[in-house]
DNA sequence: TGCAGAGGACTTTTT
DNA sequence: GTCCTCTGCA
């Protein structure tokens, strides 16, 4: 991973001249503003810009900019991303503009960067530096926990919306001695419960996502020296997404660059979407007040959409009271100017079955233009809407992705797994502890639990040890007695094993899962996803023995950066949500589901009104914009949710759209209308020829991850010997064939056995 | 202790 | 319709 000996670099390496005098070469192809903005470099700069009108490029060629032209070294510039993906793709840009090595640049999310700032200093705030990153899962039962120690009725108060309350505190750059308790009719106090997890936290040697951002802040305020270590190495700082940052990372922005005043933010206020989860666009009207003699640049020269598509979202994004306005022109000589402009599609139609099978029939016409599966994306409001849509796609051999949902490590498996781990690494974790103690059932039931924790406290001490020295003493019965023993020795074990650098970390996590008999666990389960978790345990270890030389390195990995956008480049059609699509483009895109209740969603209106129902424009705003050359919006009369039927309105977006940039069309075969239905009925055949008939997909594994890859095997049978090429294995040859399994020796990872649908041909 | 069955909720989601 | 949590009984 880049970036990751930022902190040994002293001032005395010598630059690389490579970097140096590419500056014109860097302007070349670039507009006006977005010239301004790359070499505006005095100063605070907020750059304001619409979708597709090259964001990242002006933020990435500034970065390069200020390199090439030695205003500062690599490790004096902090560029701020919100996703990973985001700062990767940034790393290769600003790689492959100057063409030399930029290892040591400041690049990456709010919370890798802060994580690493951190680790250097948390022993200011009596946090040792190993501590672990929990997820919220962890953070619910702590809270559930604490409530429950404190007699609060869990079912009244439930424990995510506490956490909740919390976590908005946290977001705002809050600690508990600032919270005031709002809530005075209320029996539970809020600050007081806060205080209680903050210090839990503390005694477990955790922190949660919110408390990555807000330790730093509160390190950076009550120590001068670090920061004006910070203050002074960071000349030039740069934030992409602006419109996303909450409270707290705004705070950490202003403190960071309160020496140089070099910051440059860029963001769009049509696009903030994640208001719910903390995220201010105050934060960009407060820019030019709170930054002296800062300029405000506007991109509006859109290089990804059709005149049409742009007129249709300004005109909808145009209702919301709360913006700062822009308009969005399709720039010359751009690929979406030379583009047919043709008009937004609306289709309205009886049911949610009819509303896919439309779908169906238009990415099958595309496809016979030759468009790319890849081309096309269905933005859903709901993950619940993605459902319809794969069976749709299942029956018709269409390849597809479902992005979102539950992440890889998102999985009930995967989270054991990982406590597993944790507790490995250090025993302490309670939580860890707690999760898995009893998984698979070793005869902890709820009685003997709290004799383990009663012992714990007495003794302070924690659990793991507290039911290692009761396991000495002979204090379990039945079941647990020996389960407690084998528990502790398998443990100690592998303690050892762990500082014996002659044993691979990945061994140990075999034996761990295995000895443990949370595999076995699975095996004997007779549910279908079962086979599909043990295949997803094996994927685990597979991902730490390829990508980790520790332990250590992998559990910070996975709670900061791990993602499975590995298999992205398939031939397939992407479902995606909105949220999910933010930063995406294709040329093809569906808005299924505009209907009222659903978009706007009734729960966001009922529970935050006006802002909300604004929320929610930006949302369709950003859905639309996604579209480079074609755009189909459609809505159902009923729809069949949460197990029964509903009749909706058409979303009142779609009214809010000029009609000349439409073209509706009525296809409510329930009206009298000109709809064709052979249109669809009839199934082409020509996409059957290069891909297989076969149920594959149907199997468990891919029912049982969230994030799917349905794109078929073009090769439907297998022979022994074949060459193939596996995502994470890489080359092998199949050694035996059974079925859908395959016995496959690779040349790195050795004998596996792997579905077929992992594989491909090599 | 552990399982079966009832009852309730069901927006979006990065790190 | 489905998933998760809680309760009560064997």
């Amino acid at each position: 991973m880049f970036g990751d000996n930022i902190f040994e670099l002293d001032d005395s390496i010598t630059e690389n001249k490579d970097v140096l005098n590419q500056s014109d070469k860097l302007l070349k192809g670039l507009n006006k503003e977005q010239k301004e903005a790359v070499t505006t470099t005095n100063g605070p700069l907020l750059v304001l810009s619409g979708a597709g009108t090259g964001k990242t490029k002006v933020l990435t060629t500034r970065l390069a900019y200020i390199l090439s032209l030695g205003l500062a070294r690599p490790w004096e510039c902090l560029t701020v991303t919100f996703t990973n993906k985001a700062s990767k793709e940034m790393y290769e840009r600003v790689t492959n503009y100057i063409g030399a090595e930029v290892e040591s640049v400041w690049l990456g999310t709010f919370h890798r960067i802060c994580t690493k700032i951190l680790r250097k200093h948390s022993h200011l705030i009596n946090l040792d530096s190993n501590f672990t990153i929990i997820d919220d899962d962890d953070q619910k039962r702590l809270i559930k926990k604490i409530l429950e120690e404190r007699g609060i009725d869990t079912s009244k108060n439930p424990p995510i919306a506490v956490l909740g309350r919390i976590q908005r505190y946290k977001d705002k750059g809050l600690n508990p001695e600032h919270v005031i308790n709002e809530n005075h009719h209320s029996h539970i106090s809020i600050p007081a419960l806060y205080m209680e997890y903050q210090k839990r936290l503390l005694e477990l040697n955790a922190v949660d996502f919110g408390d990555l951002i807000l330790h730093v802040l509160n390190i950076l305020k009550k120590n001068k020296d670090v920061l004006e270590f910070y203050q002074n190495r960071f000349k030039y700082i740069m934030v992409d997404e602006y419109q996303d940052t909450n409270v707290s990372q705004y705070l950490l922005l202003r403190l960071l660059s309160q020496k140089h005043k070099n910051i440059c933010c860029v963001g769009d206020d049509d696009q903030s979407i994640y208001s719910w989860r903390g995220a201010e666009v105050g934060n960009i009207l407060r820019f030019e007040k709170e930054y002296d003699n800062s300029k405000t640049i506007r991109l509006e020269r859109n290089y990804r959409s059709t005149q049409n598509i742009l007129s249709a979202a300004s005109s909808l994004i145009q209702n919301n009271s709360n913006r700062l306005g822009k308009d969005l022109i399709v720039a010359d000589n751009s690929e979406a100017q030379k583009s047919e402009n043709e008009k937004v599609n609306v289709l309205t139609v009886y049911n949610d079955i009819e509303e896919a099978s439309k779908i169906i029939t238009e990415i099958q016409n595309l496809r016979l233009k030759s468009a790319p599966y890849s081309s096309m994306a269905i933005l859903v409001r709901t993950a619940a809407q993605t459902r319809k849509f794969e069976e749709e796609f299942i029956s018709h051999n269409i390849p597809y992705k479902v992005i979102g949902g539950l992440k890889f490590y998102e999985r009930a498996e995967i989270r054991d797994a990982l406590a597993y781990i944790r507790l490995l690494v250090l025993s302490s974790d309670n939580l860890a502890f707690e999760r898995i103690i009893n998984k698979p059932t070793r005869g902890f039931g709820k009685a003997t639990l709290q004799n383990i924790y009663q012992y714990a406290n007495q003794n302070r001490m924690s659990f793991y040890n507290a039911l290692k020295e009761m396991s000495k003493l002979n204090m379990f019965k039945g079941k647990a007695k020996s389960q407690a023993a084998m528990f502790v020795e398998l443990y100690e074990e592998l303690k050892i094993a762990l500082k014996d650098d002659n044993i691979e970390h990945y061994e140990i996590i075999s034996h761990l899962l295995e000895d443990s008999g949370y595999i076995k666990m699975w095996e004997n389960e007779k549910t279908p996803d079962a086979k599909g978790r043990i295949e997803n345990l094996n994927e685990l270890t597979g991902v730490i023995r390829e990508n980790f030389e520790n332990i250590y390195g992998f559990l910070e990995h996975v709670s900061l950066v791990m993602d499975n956008d590995s298999n992205d480049n398939g031939e397939t059609v992407s479902i995606i949500t909105l949220h999910g699509a933010k930063g995406l483009e294709f040329d093809n895109v569906f808005l299924p589901g505009w209907e009222e209740g659903l978009f706007p969603h009734s729960k966001t209106l009922d529970e935050g009104g006006l802002e909300a129902l604004e929320e929610e424009r930006r949302l369709a705003y950003v859905g639309i914009t996604r579209a480079k050359k074609k755009l189909w919006i459609l809505s159902s009369s009923t729809r069949f949710l949460y197990g029964q039927y509903q009749n909706n309105n058409p979303s009142r977006f779609i009214s809010e759209i000029s009609p000349e940039f439409l073209n509706i069309k009525n296809n409510n075969s329930h009206s009298n209308s000109s709809y064709n239905y052979n249109e669809y009925q009839e199934e082409p055949n020509y996409y059957n020829k290069s891909y297989n008939n076969n149920d594959s997909w149907g199997n468990n594994f891919f029912a049982n991850k969230k994030v799917k890859e349905k794109a078929v095997s073009s090769n439907s049978t297998w022979s022994i010997n074949q060459r193939v090429f596996h995502q994470k294995f890489g080359y092998g040859r199949i050694v035996t064939i059974s079925g859908e399994k395959l016995e496959i020796s690779f040349e790195k990872a050795g004998l596996k056995k792997i579905m077929a649908n992992f594989i491909e041909a090599a």
